[in-house]
DNA sequence: TGTCAATCTAGACGTATGTCGAAGCAGGCA
DNA sequence: TGCCTGCTTCGACATACGTCTAGATTGACA
């Protein structure tokens, strides 16, 4: 792996390192898409600090949102994930 | 996923979440096992440094070290990189 | 025992991160 | 037009992180 891939890979990984962001990741790709409504409420934390991660995540290339009228839904980018988890594979070739 | 299984798998992707991690875990990984001074050796990093992000990796158990005379050779922890990767299969069902 | 080389630990320093409350923006509706 | 609700942005704060230099530790070897 070179420098630049590593620079390019690791922000997904750093935006999956902490324990709030991978919940949230985990309830959006087990759907289409879900509402930020619904994600706050799944956690004892306030509004603002959800929209935080929900932006690291976005950042990171790993969900997309699109807002509908007053409510903003987020949905995963398959093609982030995969990548992650291939290269995970390639790295364990037992 | 529950909040106890997110805190307990949020340090690995954490760990694998710094540029330098990233490519110190792919090396580590290529190979069965590779002595410290060999990665060092391959960044502009002080050793120290180094040895910092090596513990890293240590803690959040995806690699193991062992000493053997003057040297120190790490190996990788398939088993932890196939759980990572089985989550983000997992977690894409397209 | 003393010395040398490889590695780790300790401490310091600047920057980044996670969290909050307050304020701003966008869209629906009276 | 004005107001309410959902979400984001702003600014602040404490803590964590990445890096370094200096010093400690471990093992080999004369």
């Amino acid at each position: 792996m070179t420098d630049e891939q590593a620079v390019g890979l690791a922000p997904m990984f750093k935006a999956l390192g902490d324990p709030v962001r991978l919940r949230l990741m985990s309830m959006i790709a087990s759907t289409t898409e879900i509402c930020v409504c619904d994600l706050t409420d799944a956690f004892d934390l306030s509004g603002p600090t959800i929209s935080h991660h929900l932006r690291v995540l976005r950042e990171a290339g790993l969900v997309d949102s699109e807002r509908r009228a007053t409510w903003v839904y987020y949905s995963a980018k398959p093609e982030a994930l995969r990548q992650l988890s291939g290269l995970l594979e390639i790295t364990t070739p037992a």
